[in-house]
Order: structure tokens, then C-alpha cells, then sequence
DNA sequence: GACATATAGTTAGTTATGCAACTATTATAA
DNA sequence: TTATAATAGTTGCATAACTAACTATATGTC
């Protein structure tokens, strides 16, 4: 079984370890007064796929912590959003590869400029060290509780 | 590399502070392990009631970080379950105070054990002081971020 | 090659979340 | 006093999560 510990652990690599459901729905607020109506879950899967795409529904499980049958749901809603595409590979028929559509590209720079706002603002007034010092304690639970 | 995030607010106050799904998932193993077949969100209604019996719906919302509608429907499943009862306030018949039932004080004993222990294993080598700074943090990322 | 096992993905069932629209009751203001 | 606003709770709709059971393909061992 894959680590598929965190729901929605994928925060974390946006929010430099300080995750919070509150900072959260405030992203998902913002993109839907900016127009974009994906939530934040939908994003995080995009995310990955701007950094890299064509990424297996397996790989996207590693990356984004979350169980396959939560990946083939969302990689589903994406899809009928016209976002993404599941593209059989070629290597192993067993495995489907998600590539962007043209549609989504467009939205890259919209929502990273959105996310970059949100979080600094959810971060203000708290030190790089705090931060540290946060991400290891995340990092020690997570390891005492696999 | 890790990731990490607390799912809701409710696991923050539970855990001293941190939180993550990890511990999340690994308690509700142990509940069930010990033949407690409640969810964690759930339980989590029990744990503020055990402190303080008869809270309004409202009240539940706020310690919980919850919304209303989240708070009824988890209600409606703990009543089911028969653990809890709603009984409408006198003093404001808009009210409902809801109150833990005979079934459910046996188990206050067993879950705060099983709890515990859970966090105990999850926090072991991590300092007072760095929970404090977490707690701190989550706070301050709560404030500006609603 | 054949059989057992592991892996990738889907589907079903249950719980939970959030928003918005709604009812009922209480508080406030003209 | 009456009209309006605020509050407590419920319900409908959509999204998401986890477990477990299932299909299909790959791999490994005899």
C-alpha cells in the first residue's frame, strides 16, 4: 500500500510545513473570487503535473499522499473538466498516464500567483526558524506513527 | 521529506498541538483494534462532551472548528449510534444542548487510554517547548488566515 | 510454461466536509 | 408594536476521503 497517510498532506510543500484547513479554504476562496472554479484538491494534482507532467495515477498517489481510489476520483473530476487526460502507456498496460490538457496550462501562473499571496499572508509574522522547527516536528510524528 | 497537516482544527486541541493525519489514522486503528467502532470525528465530539456535558450544537461548532452543518450531521450519527441525545434548551427553543447517554460514559476510560497512548508513541523525542512553538504557530496561521 | 503473487487502477459503500438555501426562534430598531 | 436583522439548526448538493473487493496486467518461481 502506498504512504497515503495525509489527506491532503499536499499543503504542505505549498505552505513550507505550516499546514492548516483554515489557510485552506482561504485558497480555495480566493481562486473561486478569481474566477477559477477547481478546488484545492483538483489544484494540488495540477500542481504536480505543471512540475511535471505525465506522471502516473500511482506516482501521483507517492506525491500527494493519497490513496488510489482518491486519485482515480480526482484525476476523474479533472477530467471531465476538460483538464487533464488519462493516457494509457505504453511501457505497462496496467498504468495510466495523466497529461494536461491545453486548457490547464493557462491556469499555471494564475493560481501560483494566488497561492504564493495566500500563504504569505497565512505566514506573516512567523520566523524561518518557527517554520523548522514545525516541519521537523511533522516530520518526527509522521515517522513515529507509520 | 514529509508531509503533513492536520485535517482539522479539532486534532490540533486533542494532541497537544500537533497534529497529523498520520496519528489521525494510526488512533482510529486502535479504536477499532480495541473493538470501538467510532471515527475519530466522532470521537472527537465525545472527547469535548466528556470535559463538558450538554454543550449546544453551536458551542461544538466553535470548540471543534467545525461547521454547523459538519456538527449536525456528525450529531445525527452519534445519536444513531445511541451515545449522544439533543434535548432543546429552555431558556432558547432554538437551542439544542446535546448530552452523552449511559452507553457512552463506559467508553471515556477506554479511548482516553487508547488516546493516550497514541499520542505519547506519536510525540516521543519531541520537547515541550517545540509543541509550543507548533501550537503557536497553528495559532497565529489560524488568525491570519479567517 | 504454469501457478502464485504483486502491482495499477476502478468501483461500491460509508463517513465527513463546505456552501447555500431554508425554517424557526430571538433580538433589535423604527 | 411591528418590521427587520441576527442566530441555531436542518437539508440538499457536490467534493473528497478510506476500506475493501474487484479486474487486468506483470513478474517471479518452480
Amino acid at each position: 500500500m502506498s504512504n497515503n497517510q495525509f489527506k491532503r498532506g499536499e499543503l504542505y510543500s505549498v505552505i513550507n510545513g505550516v499546514a492548516s484547513t483554515a489557510v485552506a479554504r482561504r485558497l480555495q476562496k480566493n481562486f473561486r473570487n478569481a474566477g477559477l472554479e477547481i478546488t484545492i484538491e483538483q489544484w494540488s494534482i495540477l500542481y504536480h503535473l505543471w512540475k511535471e507532467d505525465g506522471l502516473s495515477q500511482q506516482e501521483l498517489c507517492t506525491r500527494t499522499f493519497r490513496d488510489k481510489a482518491s486519485i482515480t476520483r480526482l484525476i476523474d473530476n479533472i477530467e471531465k473538466l476538460g483538464l487533464v487526460e488519462r493516457i494509457a502507456s505504453k511501457d505497462d498496460r496496467r498504468v495510466n498516464l495523466v497529461y494536461l490538457t491545453d486548457a490547464a496550462k493557462p491556469l499555471q501562473e494564475a493560481t501560483y500567483n494566488i497561492a504564493n499571496q495566500t500563504m504569505n499572508e497565512a505566514l506573516q509574522g512567523i520566523s524561518k526558524e518557527e517554520i523548522e522547527i514545525v516541519k521537523s516536528v511533522f516530520q518526527r510524528v509522521y515517522e513515529n506513527s507509520k
